[in-house]
DNA sequence: TAATCTAATATTGTGTACAATCTTGGCTTT
DNA sequence: AAAGCCAAGATTGTACACAATATTAGATTA
């Protein structure tokens, strides 16, 4: 989590992607405080850029900040857990169907790539890099869509998934097996837009049953909440 | 676009807001550069919360921001104006369905008072009040729907439409007559939401179609790139 | 002991100073 | 006169200082 080389310009923009990295493979968890002293600390910046950093995750909905209170990892609601996959609902087949239609072959080794190191890092117990790389894999096909705004929504849903996961996840459900991705891969390959679109939309559906969004009163998030509660 | 009274305190993303609107009322127009000095002494801001408002805007793609060059208002490409009338085709037809299902008598008022007020700007030739208000119109139904995720994706798109429609509309279509909105409001009122996805696909589509998206080289941001393409 | 208040500490909010970079206008050169 | 060059000015990038606010710990009181 630190910068080597310093002629490598550390921006906010490289800080945030290297945080959401780090929340996308579940080491910093929903609820986190990030303060501002310790993110400049450790990628050796000042408390600007850190703060820069902070305000980009907080537009993708990765961090909440409070006023005067500082940074914390979001912990999505129940309900917003909800509305991301059904907006994840409304993208993802119909980009995948026009994924389908454009793909190429040298995606194919991308995304082949994508379902290899998934397999590997779940081979060997890294389950949060197994997590980052499934969502990496539908952030890549709305790239192969080639809908760049769409990909944009699409990569704040992920990372929102990932905060849900980490939150609602039922932990009697085996960790995302990557058959789902592997039927993708071969309806890619057919070019067959209307067996992708009912996949993803399968997949999707498939990913929300495994949460448990009981409405559970939504974790305190700190201890007088709790008590208070 | 100052601040008169001293004690409400001018918060970035009121700036932001404020700045928003002005874009959505073609007030401020793409290409338009957006020095930070400039923001701040218009709202009485040091450069330290204007910058913040520039961030802001540049995440919701309604501003582009070049490094040491500073803030410019954005200039969609041609693909870039199809990608936001794609994604609000995935987005907006469910999002009217699901409002239709959920809508309440209290909504009504809402949404008629926005249509009043539209033909109103339209009647009195404040064509970007009018526009500014078929946009909220469309904000609006999401947020009936209860979609707070995608009311979100739906506000940046309709932002980035303002860019697109001062951009490539057609000078010789009429301006957006509100009958599809009416159209809309009846199947409101009937909680037809088969009726009220296909109305806002087409009403979409007829957007969509009144604009010139021919394939021109992206205008030029200056003189200089003009006269080297 | 438990609750409340208060002072000390830590963290965030914002303006400002200085550095880095870009832009502009005039000057030189051909 | 046109192109290139250089210096002066303007704008953005970043760190830091101080103010405002929140948190914590200790003292006080019932």
């Amino acid at each position: 989590m630190d910068q080597t080389t310093k002629d490598t310009k550390v921006t906010a923009e490289h800080i945030a992607d290297n945080l959401t990295t780090a929340v996308h493979e579940h080491r910093v968890l929903p609820g986190m405080k990030l303060p501002e002293d310790d993110v400049g600390h450790a990628f050796g910046v000042g408390r600007t850029i850190a703060r820069q950093a902070l305000r980009i995750l907080a537009q993708d909905g990765l961090v909440t900040i409070e006023r005067n209170r500082g940074a914390f990892v979001s912990r999505p609601s129940a309900k917003e857990a909800r509305e991301v996959f059904e907006a994840r609902a409304l993208l993802e087949p119909e980009t995948a169907r026009a994924a389908a239609a454009r793909i190429t072959s040298s995606n194919f080794s991308i995304l082949e790539r994508h379902i290899d190191e998934e397999h590997a890092a779940l081979a060997r117990g890294d389950a949060g890099q197994a997590l980052r790389l499934s969502g990496q894999f539908h952030i890549e096909i709305a790239r192969i869509a080639d809908q760049a705004t769409i990909e944009g929504f699409i990569r704040q849903l992920i990372s929102r998934s990932s905060l849900v996961i980490a939150i609602y996840w039922q932990r009697r459900s085996a960790l995302c097996e990557s058959h789902a991705h592997h039927a993708l891969l071969d309806a890619f390959k057919a070019q067959d837009g209307a067996q992708a679109n009912e996949l993803m939309k399968g997949h999707l559906v498939d990913l929300l049953s495994k949460l448990d969004l009981s409405e559970q009163a939504p974790a305190p998030k700190n201890l007088r909440e709790a008590l208070m509660g």
